[in-house]
Formats: structure tokens, sequence, C-alpha cells
RNA sequence: CGCGGGGUAGAGCAGUUUGGUAGCUCGCCAGGCUCAUAACCUGAAGGUCGGAGGUUCAAAUCCUCCUCCCGCAACCA
């Protein structure tokens, strides 16, 4: 189903299978609204995560999905009205489109309304039930809103929206998290990767060190929502249900064994607005079920417009659907990864975006491979076997071959942002190297030495191409497309390109005219 | 005194752990090349490293105080 899986077999080969599994997840996300930046940005840093693990020969799922349960939902049904269930089929579907759009590579898209999740929730409410207890719910309530206020949001009795609050009290379920306290303390402790970025990481556990209150996880006010098991009156309020997606989409509650063996190799990508419930509720959960904790969750920041938040009234809301119809996805995917380091907040501005696109893709990375490929048609699309390379030559082939390594231990820590830079250093080498080898003058001069250069070329290329491939798979298979390199192995083409029929190329981002 | 992160060239950032000529990208200026999507390559200018004091032969880097900005401070799907 992937288009990089036919260059799966170059890396097996080319670097060494690492016969691992990997579990990679973006969030869930809340159908309330239509899909916008925020969940193309989560779904293409997991996508190249996910893609780029393939690519290294480990066994990966990639799970995203839509959140689909409460009384938003119920309410925005209602307000259309329409059936609350045909109301969540069809803003579901709208994260698939964008699903399509962005070139998501998703193994399994969850949904919190289908039975096996049903099932899978309730099955791990069934296990957490040595930590649920049923006690009262109390706090101020806005009966316009629906829903609870925090106390210090409470201003003059009122909510933010103005509406009137009322103190109220219901019964509920209740998790003993205070329970967990130590536990996570120590998990963090001994699991220092555990959390990303490290800032992030410093936050949750202060958080935790001031100590964890347990926390009401059952309404009965509503009904829209995972029944809880032996309860007629309440449904699962947010977290378990929500949270128990991943291992839903890992078979739970069937074969518990292999879900809790994929859990441990699990990373969760999630934005900094929710990663508390992925680093305190979610791995407390998991010990008291006896399944393992996730290996990581890493944060991700947010995105503003033109250096503000973005906001229909300001009109600076940035929609990816627009950007991906007008530039194509591959720009967005790498404007949105290498633009800020993964982890930090960013700007998106229109400058900055055109910039890179034109500067980075254009300039630099297309006119790259334009300008080789493009010579080599000069020599009728083919290369004569040349085993005369150089020491300059030498050594940019040694970079070329070390990039994907390098990019391995950058991949590791998820930082995508350093590995893309990591690309482009090769980029820059390469176009340095023309200038210094000065191909125009030996086609005149030396043929035979412009044979190697190209060589050497063309391999840095599929260096380059191959580490894109996570990154901006499109753009990859268009070069590996104008490199025929299809169905070839890495050792054929590391020695010579003497049996490759290279292809006339196109700008691959051609500028707008 | 709640906890934490930060204030480095016009902009965005790295460097601070293990003190020793202040670095990257973009912008700006000049030059080179001409294969290529007028793209590419090189060089120069530009910073008293938030402020004050201290330790030291030597501090962006260590210590103290001050100041400004930003995250977190639980029921937020």
């Amino acid at each position: 189903m992937n288009k990089s899986d036919g260059c799966r077999c170059i890396a097996t080969e080319l670097y060494g299978a690492k016969p691992s599994s990997v579990v990679v997840t973006t969030p869930i996300y809340y159908i309330n609204g239509a899909p916008h930046i925020g969940h193309a940005y989560a779904s293409i840093a997991a996508d190249v995560i996910a893609r780029f693990h393939r690519l290294d020969g480990s066994k990966v799922h990639l799970s995203t999905g839509t959140d689909e349960h409460g009384i938003k939902v119920a309410r925005s049904a209602e307000t259309i009205p329409m059936d609350v269930q045909k109301f969540a089929d069809q803003m579901s579907d709208k994260f698939r489109e964008m699903n399509r759009a962005i070139n998501l590579s998703e193994d399994d898209f969850i949904r919190t309304t289908e039975n096996r999740h049903r099932e899978s929730a309730q099955a791990l409410w069934k296990l957490l039930e040595k930590d649920i207890y049923k006690d009262t719910y109390s706090g101020w309530y806005s009966a316009r809103d629906e829903e609870y206020v925090a106390a210090e949001d409470v201003v003059d009795g009122n909510a933010p929206s103005g509406a009137p609050v009322e103190w109220m009290e219901e019964e509920s379920y209740f998790f003993r998290l205070s329970a967990y306290q130590d536990r996570l303390l120590d998990y963090y402790d001994k699991h220092p990767d555990f959390i990303a970025p490290p800032s992030r990481r410093n936050e949750v556990i202060n958080f935790v060190k001031n100590g964890l209150r347990d926390f009401s996880i059952s309404r009965n006010k509503f009904d829209w929502g995972v029944p809880v098991p032996d309860s007629n009156d309440h449904v699962m309020y947010v977290w378990i249900d929500a949270l128990a997606n991943y291992i839903t989409s890992l078979g739970f509650p069937h074969n518990r064994e292999y879900v809790s063996e994929m859990m441990a190799n699990c990373i969760h990508v999630v934005g900094k607005e929710i990663l508390r419930f992925h680093a305190v509720y979610w791995p407390a959960f998991l010990m008291s079920a006896g399944i393992s904790v996730p290996k990581r969750v890493f944060a991700h920041g947010w995105w503003v417009s033109e250096g503000q938040k973005m906001s229909k009234s300001i009109g600076n809301v940035v929609d990816p659907f627009e950007i991906i119809e007008k530039c194509g996805i591959d720009s967005l995917r790498y404007f949105l990864l290498r633009e800020i380091r993964f982890g930090e907040d960013g700007d998106f501005s229109n400058d900055a975006f055109q910039r890179r696109i034109s500067y980075d893709l254009a300039n630099d990375l297309g006119n790259l491979v334009q300008r080789v490929l493009v010579f080599i048609q000069k020599l009728d699309g083919r290369l004569s076997v040349n085993y005369d390379f150089s020491s300059e030559e030498q050594i940019l082939f040694v970079h070329a071959r070390g990039l994907w390594d390098s990019l391995r231990q950058l991949m590791e820590k998820q930082d995508l942002h350093g590995a893309l830079c990591c690309i482009w250093d090769l980029v820059s080498e390469s176009n340095k190297f023309i200038n210094d080898m000065r191909p125009w003058e030996l086609a005149r001069t030396d043929v035979r030495r412009l044979n190697a250069v190209l060589t050497t070329l063309c391999e840095s290329i599929r260096a380059i191409a191959f580490g894109l491939a996570p990154f901006m798979p499109g753009t990859a298979r268009k070069i590996f497309d104008f490199m025929n390199v299809e169905g070839k192995s890495f050792r054929e083409l590391s020695i010579n390109f003497s049996d490759v029929r290279f292809d006339p190329p196109a700008p691959l981002f051609p500028r707008e005219r």
C-alpha cells in the first residue's frame, strides 16, 4: 500500500535490516471541528516517523482516527439537527479526506464509535476496576454551555462564556490516580526519554511531584459515549475512552501479550495540550491494567500564523487543503518539518513558506537534480563504467553513504528537523562539488573523469532521495523515476550506473511563472 | 518568594554541562561560475552574548542580585 515499499529492499540491503516493531500513533482527533493545520501537522510528523522506520526495515503500525463521543458532538448534531451517528460519520470522513491529502500512510483508522473500540474501552475499564470507585463529582456547572467550568475561570458567578454557573454535584466513577504518583515518578526516572522534548518532561515531572488527585472518568448527564460496564446510567468521560484507541488499534482486548509487547515500542505523537493525559493518565492506566507503558510520548508545538494566533476574524487561518491544492503536499510537509525544530512552536508566514519552497526546494534540491540529470542527457542518458574515483569524489561518496546512518541517529530522537538539515548538508555539498569539479569543462577535456563525477553525483542524489522518502514521498519517487532505479539493488547502483537508462528530467519544483 | 525555560548580529536560532580568539540559516554588500528551474559557489560587513556586581590570568559559559518574555500550575476530548 505504500509507495515507499519499493525502496525497502534497497534499504534493507544497503544498511542492514533492523527487524523490530515500531508503533506510531497520531492523536485521534475530536470531530467537533473540521481538520486544520494542527491536525495535519501532527499526522504528517507521525507519518514521517512511521515511513522512516518502514524504510529502515522495521515492522510498523501507524494508527490515527477520530474521537467521536461527548456532549459537544451530541450537541453539535442536535443543533443542525442531525442524527448524531450520521454527524459523526460525516465529520470522521473529513479526517479521512485530510489523510489522503497529506499522503498519510496509516495502517489503521480508528473511530471511537466502532464496536471494536467499545469492546476495547470496556475491557480496559474492567481491568482498571481495582482502581475505580464511585463518588460524587462536584464543581461549577454552566447549564447553558452544558459543561463544568474550572473554579479559576469563574468570574462573578459566570463562566468565561458569560453564562451563569451553579454548584453541581453528580455521581461519578473515579480513577485512583493518586496511587500512581510514585510509580510514575520512578518510571520517568528510569526512562529519561519517555517524554520528549526534555522541557516538556520537566513540566510533567513537576506536575506529578506536586501531587496527583483522583479524577472523574464517567458522566451520567449525557449518553453519547461508551457505556460503563455494569452500569445503567454512566458513560465513560473522555480519557479512558479516547486513550484506549491506541490499544484498540493493536487488537485489544484480544492477544493481550502482543498488545503489551507492541505498546512497549510505541511512539505517541501528541499536541502539547494533551501531553499530560498521555504522559500521566495513560501510563497510570496501563500500569493498572498490566500493559506495557509506551516507549515515548512526543509533544509537538503549535503553529501561529503571521505571528498571531489563527483566528477567523483576523483572517489568518492556514488551510492545509488550500496549500496542498496550490503548492503540493510535499512542499507543505517539508515546510512544517523544516521551519522549526520538532517540539517547538512555529510561525506559518507566507513569506517564510515561499522562501523555503523557492530556496530550499527549487534552488537547492530541485536544481541539483536538474543540473545533474540534464547533463547526463547530454551523454545520451547513460553513464559509462568508471572506477577511477579521485579523492574529491570519494569524499562525497562517503558522505552520501553515511547519510542514512546519520538520519537513523536523529530519527531515534524524533529529530525530524535535524534530519532534514542533515539531508540538505548533502545537497549543498553536492552543489559545491559541481562547482568545484566543473563538469562542463570535463565534457570537453576528460570524458572519463566526467563520468566519474556524474556517477558520484548520482550516488549522492540517490542517497538524498532515499533520505527524503519519509519526508517527501512524492518527490523521492519522482527522483527515483528519473533515474529508473526501481528494482535495482544498492550494490549494483553504487558500483556504477552503467545499466541505468536515465529519463529526461522535469523540474521537481517548477517556479511559478 | 509556586515550578520550569528563555533574553546571543536586521530576523530566526546554535554555543552555556567540561570557562580560553562569538557560530549557523535568511537578509544586506561584493566577487566567481555559466552545467542547471537567472539557479549554483566564494568572500566581506554586521554582535560591549538583557542589566549590575563577583570569582578567575581568562566568563556568552561559573556565583549573586535586578529586569523583561514565555511555558506549566488537573477534569482541558
